[in-house]
DNA sequence: GGGCAAAATAAC
DNA sequence: TTATTTTGCCCT
């Protein structure tokens, strides 16, 4: 694995310079400058080379930046270099302007691009047989058959070739033994490569022209950004299928980014029906060894597409012809501890630098996207109906001020007779209410006392099941008392509001006689069992599904024809600069998911301001409107996209501590800068990474409108500063367009 | 000033 | 990130 010093170069490659070298070595750890090394002699470096190198009394795992002239006389030396694909220039370009943009160290950044080679050691080897054409003794139909499937002499993987002849495993080694078959090592590279002609899709007229569009700008090559947008049901998957095959014609690779939740077998499964086997998946459930086999084949080009999260962002690809962003708009894409990076935005900074188109998919775009293809920054497509003549679901609301639900209840009568109907017509109904939990907070009827979290500001929820009050925001759990911590009565605690848990109880009061489910992230049996239920619930094994937003992604249910949404409210209020922007994207997605199958489908929304832009532009279905006004809101206010945002924050152990160094922060800043408006603490900034790990965050929103240089302004911000007291840290992130 | 733990800092 | 150095605090 480890090139020693001791052991020849088996590359075979010349020492770059014999007369000695200087390698400016960048390591994975919070520095921003590349250390320098003297490159041994008989030692072939190149830049991009994974290498070991000392650092302090030990030793650490680095990659070559640069190379240089110079005997190095007083540097320590290189002490090898790992038998890692290197990475390529381009890639490093991306991860120094990475660094450069998000304020990070370099070497943090390096980190991501960096998945510990040598770790797992080397890949074993796979046994496989091939035949000799020596015929065995005997020759029964059993052997017969073998030899004819193994014809050819190409290696076979023993239990496929059984398979394909109908023999048990026992036949095939007979024929070993008797020399008709020879095990031989099987190369990776036997995997199959996806085949962009393998079984091309039928695509409606408008899906025609979408795809064609986008082969053009793949065929071209060149850097370009496209928005696919269509509406849920559309098939906006098998457009931009069709960049992929396209790059792959042109002898290129493609990546797939979707956010982790989205990655679905389903998903895996349309991929091989497409190009006749499934693409490598890249995620954080892909481990060791299969990791590192990714890596070299990316590197190699063995692997020409990847599917994966946002850290596939930054595989070692040395042809990349396309780069597809599914679902664009997802939160998930910005990465908000370490490095602060959006995926979505760093993935089109790849595109620029290597030269290649980038399509971003969604049926709801974010606005600073829609923003940009507006300002002509990006390409449209827009896929305006459903594949093959399925109407979108009605959209309707229910104003509770008119039709509220019974003392007690949370259903409105209009909705419990809608789902009725529904469940009469053998149709399956989901009740949707974007809340974990039993109740969103617990109080005393004596004293009025609430069940507030010790560490944020936010109230205890009340999970039944766990019997515990739990913070949404951090993490923190406490035991629900049965006597009120404040007056001491007994049995004085109520209940109020509801969440997913309590909603069920309403709903097997109201169907007693129909099976249901309550699916949430907090499932009860993990992730393995969640999976399996949401298969379930595709099947229609569940006539009423009541879920959180856990059911808006990823999934197609066939059966669900009636979707309610109990409180549309959610999200609408809450102060989120993007709490607008989110509450369209979630209910569309939602009320999109009635419908999809053979029959019609239709969704009631349970509101108590129908007039709300957001609950108006659903119903209408007039979604053009609701980005316009949503943009011209933002326009106003100077948020996203339109201002030019960045924030500090500071963690720290102690929550008082953090706060006051924050504001301290700010003074300094406004002190440097002199915009006295424009610094605006904001906070706790919720992080429940941050929590677990002990710490509380601050966050400290920059806004500057003006044509200031965003870096600059925090650099001075920072230097100015106090020195950060003990166990405080200040981390940076620049985001203007993507920043809550 | 010793002994210990926590915090700060250097790393080529 | 990790190993080493410095500082802080209690004690005699």
């Amino acid at each position: 694995m480890m090139q020693r010093l001791d052991r020849p170069d088996e590359a075979g490659r010349t020492a770059a310079a014999p007369a000695g070298a200087i390698a400016d070595v960048l390591v994975p750890l919070a520095l921003d400058t590349a250390y320098s090394y003297r490159v041994p002699p008989g030692l072939a470096l190149a830049p991009g080379d994974v290498v070991q190198v000392p650092l302090g009394p030990r030793e650490t795992l680095g990659v070559v930046w640069n190379l240089r002239a110079g005997d190095g006389a007083n540097l320590k030396a290189v002490s090898g270099c790992f038998d890692a694909p290197a990475l390529p220039p381009a890639l490093r370009e991306l991860l120094d302007w990475i660094a450069r943009y998000t304020l990070a160290p370099r070497g943090m950044v390096l980190r991501l691009a960096l998945r510990d080679p040598g770790r797992g050691g080397p890949e074993p080897l796979r046994l496989g047989v091939r035949a000799t054409g020596r015929l065995p003794r005997r020759l029964t139909p059993a052997r017969r058959r073998v030899l004819a499937a193994a014809e050819g002499g190409l290696p076979h993987i023993k239990r496929q070739l059984a398979e394909a002849a109908a023999v048990s495993a026992a036949v095939i080694d007979g024929l070993v033994d008797e020399g008709s078959l020879e095990p031989v090592v099987l190369t990776p590279e036997t995997t199959p490569l996806p085949d962009p002609d393998f079984a091309p899709t039928a695509l409606s007229v408008a899906q025609q022209e979408a795809a064609a569009a986008l082969r053009r700008s793949v065929a071209a090559g060149g850097f370009g950004v496209t928005l696919l947008e269509g509406v849920t049901g559309s098939g906006k998957t098998d457009v931009y299928f069709e960049a992929v095959a396209a790059a792959l014609q042109a002898g290129r690779q493609a990546l797939i980014l979707m956010p982790e939740i989205a990655l679905t077998g389903q998903f895996l499964s349309r991929f091989a029906a497409r190009f006749g086997t499934p693409p490598a998946e890249w995620h954080s459930g892909v481990g060791g060894r299969r990791r590192e086999r990714i890596h070299a084949g990316v590197a190699s080009g063995a692997i020409s597409v990847v599917v994966g999260a946002r850290s596939a962002l930054f595989l070692p690809f040395d042809r990349l012809g396309a780069l597809v962003v599914d679902e664009e708009h997802e939160a998930a894409y910005k990465q908000e501890d370490g490095v602060h990076y959006h995926a979505r935005d760093m993935a089109i900074v790849r595109g620029r630098i290597e030269g290649f188109p980038v399509v971003l998919a969604s049926a709801t775009p974010s606005i600073e996207t829609r923003v940009n293809a507006e300002r002509s920054r990006f390409a449209r497509l827009l896929l305006p109906e459903r594949f093959g003549q399925r109407a979108l679901p009605a959209v309707t609301t229910i104003d509770l001020r008119r039709d509220p639900p019974a003392r007690g209840h949370w259903l409105s009568p209009v909705l419990v007779e809608a789902a009725q109907a529904t469940l009469e017509r053998g149709e399956q109904v989901l009740f949707f209410l974007n809340r974990r939990g039993y109740a969103p907070l617990t109080l005393c009827r004596r004293c009025g006392h609430r069940f507030q979290c010790p560490n944020c500001s936010a109230w205890l929820v009340e999970h039944r099941f766990r019997r515990a009050l739990v913070c949404h925001h951090c993490g923190h759990a406490e035991r629900r008392p049965d006597s009120c911590p404040a007056c001491a009565a007994a049995d004085t605690l109520v209940p109020a509001g509801p969440g997913v848990e309590r909603l069920a109880e309403e709903v097997a009061e109201l169907f007693p006689q129909a099976r249901s489910v309550v699916l949430s992230s907090d499932f009860p049996g993990g992730t393995e069992r969640l999976r399996h239920e949401l298969a379930a619930v595709a099947a229609g094994e569940f006539p009423i599904v009541v879920g959180t937003q856990l059911v808006a992604k990823g999934h197609n249910f066939p059966h669900l024809t009636l979707v309610g949404v109990v409180d549309a409210d959610v999200g609408l209020t809450s102060g989120d600069p993007r709490g607008s922007e989110r509450t369209f994207q979630l209910l569309q997605q939602v009320t999109g998911r009635a419908g999809r199958g053979a029959r019609a489908g239709r969704a009631l929304l349970q509101t108590y301001q129908p007039e709300h832009p957001v609950i108006a532009a659903l119903v209408s279905g007039e979604a053009e409107r609701f980005y316009a006004e949503e943009t011209a809101a933002r326009r106003a206010a100077g948020l996203p996209p339109f201002g030019r945002l960045a924030s500090l924050i500071v963690a720290a152990p102690d929550r008082g501590e953090a706060e006051a160094h924050a504001r301290a922060l700010v003074r300094a800043a406004q002190a440097v800068a002199g915009f006295p408006d424009d610094v605006v603490v904001l906070g706790p900034a919720e992080a429940p990474l941050a929590l677990l790990r002990g710490l509380h965050r601050f966050r400290i929103l920059v806004k500057t409108a003006r044509a200031t240089d965003m870096q600059g302004f925090l650099r001075a911000a920072l230097a100015g500063a106090p020195r950060p007291p003990q166990r405080i840290r200040v981390t940076v992130d620049v985001d203007p367009q993507s920043f809550f």
